[in-house]
DNA sequence: TGTATCGTACGAAAAACATCGTACCTTTAA
DNA sequence: TTAAAGGTACGATGTTTTTCGTACGATACA
């Protein structure tokens, strides 16, 4: 017998699946074909595989699809922020015990973090309240 | 055919993984059997499974361990700090394409992050400079 | 001294993830 | 009206991650 899904989320996206949904999210709803290009861009990745990939997304809920037309255009069910916050989230719990301001320590304390954004993020803060 | 190691820094633990590190960061240099246990409490895990991990983890690079007994003991070879910035690289640039301050946006929007800790973010930047 | 207990080693199996080849259907254009 | 081009479906295969069973060595102690 299948468990019902106790959780609201949607399964967590694995690497493959979030370089696609970068696509969608960055160029809307699209054909295989285009998102393989766009992925072709950063790396070699066979037509096919990103068919597969993307069926399976949709199989899992993460896309839908429109198939009225022989070429199916793809859709990520949830928004690009909704799925973000949510990987934040899982990502903070489990590294930082859900501490957000110790996640801020190690991002200001890292060379990587250029003053520039630092001061953006600063300027957020102050427009709060 | 294994690849080599082309990269400087140490391959990304895996979910499995990251858990074990979590324990001997928490607990410090410890053997496999408190480490099990350790895991045990929050879900079922065979005590050979979690050795496994363990030498994986070893052979890796990711521990290193005292054999100079026969209850080894398995010490992590980075500190958590390292490794959790290293994670927390990774996680801004493929999510966020490099940008902390559009992270921290999302942290902040985020009801999950509480009042308090926005504070503490606050005063945290405020001592910098 | 033998036997129960607690360790490690190691390989196999299972599960999850990723990639690809091939079959086959539709559309298009010569 | 057929051949080429481009689409989906789907199974096979490869890889990595995870879990586990079994063998076997060391220790403890009755």
């Amino acid at each position: 017998m299948k468990s019902i899904q106790a959780e609201n989320h949607l399964p967590e996206p694995t690497k493959a699946e979030l370089e696609i949904l970068q696509v969608l999210w960055e160029f809307g709803p699209s054909t295989v074909r285009f998102v393989n290009d766009k992925l072709n861009e950063q790396r070699e990745v066979n037509y096919t595989s990103t068919l597969k990939q993307m069926q399976i997304l949709a199989e899992k809920g993460i896309l839908k699809r429109d198939e009225s037309q022989m070429k199916h255009i793809y859709i990520p069910v949830e928004a690009e922020e909704k799925t973000k916050v949510q990987l934040l989230d899982r990502f903070v719990s489990t590294l930082y015990k859900g501490s957000a301001s110790q996640l801020m320590m190690q991002l200001l304390g890292n060379e990587k973090t250029s003053k520039q954004e630092i001061e953006e993020i600063k300027r957020l803060l102050d427009s709060m309240d």
